[in-house]
DNA sequence: ATACCTGCAAAGGCTTTGCGGTTCG
DNA sequence: CGAACCGCAAAGCCTTTGCAGGTAT
């Protein structure tokens, strides 16, 4: 896929610039990212590059997510509580998510909220949407009708 | 104040309707709840009780909140991986979250979103908007001037 | 060469759970 | 009286951190 090579390129840049070196652990970890749209976990990913590094461990995954948060390549995501998931899809958008199972999806909403600049002496810098329900396995196990 | 009473009395007549107990524990932890717009932390909610009931313990806390969570008399809100937060307002309402700091005050967002009642095959439920800012205790900590 | 990165293991928060004794209805 | 609840302590996640050795530039 072109539009993923680019992104990678993107990356490998991004990363010249921050004087981040450039390891095949960071680069599984991106192209994990990259090529997941379930906005994985931090134990999902390091499954993941287990496959291909078996000695990797969790602790560098979860360096290598913050840092990937930390240059803007990647979003952290937590609802309910539960553990924190990532997203390299760095567009506007926001997330639906299941109330049955915890699974994020991306959803684009075009209407704008405009917020003014500042409310209630908070300077706004942004907004994100979540909406929830029941995904389709969820609403099948629950009432097979809905 | 009127209207905690009554909310007070709601909470009792909502026990008594789950056949829970209305031990003096829980009507301090709603209370508590209920007189506070901060969205306190668990462990603050204990430290506000603990000056009532000095053997209160951070357990019963943890597990009182889950019982109001339950019975719908609460909020569970969390943010940023950082601990939960309780919010006895149960009006349809959203979040202004301090990127900075984490605190969280309540805003009221007329435009209606009006999501469709279904998106993607999500059965949709409801929707929340997450506002995020320098809240000013901040903004004067990070440059006076802002 | 050296600054950065990794793997490992240990520690750190926050939250939940098991248990025996206590309290509410 | 019996079921529900409490306090205590221990255990369970998820996540971060210190350290010694390894790697990219």
């Amino acid at each position: 896929m072109k539009l993923k090579e680019n992104r990678l390129e993107a990356f490998i840049e991004r990363c010249r610039q921050e004087g981040l070196k450039i390891t095949p652990q960071r680069i599984a970890v991106y192209e994990i990212l990259l090529g997941s749209k379930s906005h994985p976990t931090v134990e999902e990913i390091y499954e993941e590059v287990k496959k291909r590094y078996p000695f990797v461990s969790l602790a560098t995954v979860y360096r290598t997510v913050e840092t990937l948060e930390q240059v803007g390549l990647a979003k952290k995501v937590c609802y309910w509580g539960s553990s924190a998931r990532y997203d390299a899809n760095t567009d506007d958008h926001h997330h639906i998510i299941c109330v049955g199972c915890g699974a994020i999806r991306d959803i684009y909403i075009d209407r704008n909220l405009d917020i003014p600049p500042e409310v209630d002496g908070f300077r706004i810098s942004g907004y994100s949407v979540n909406v929830y329900g029941l995904c389709p396995d969820c609403r099948q196990k629950a009432q097979p009708s809905t």
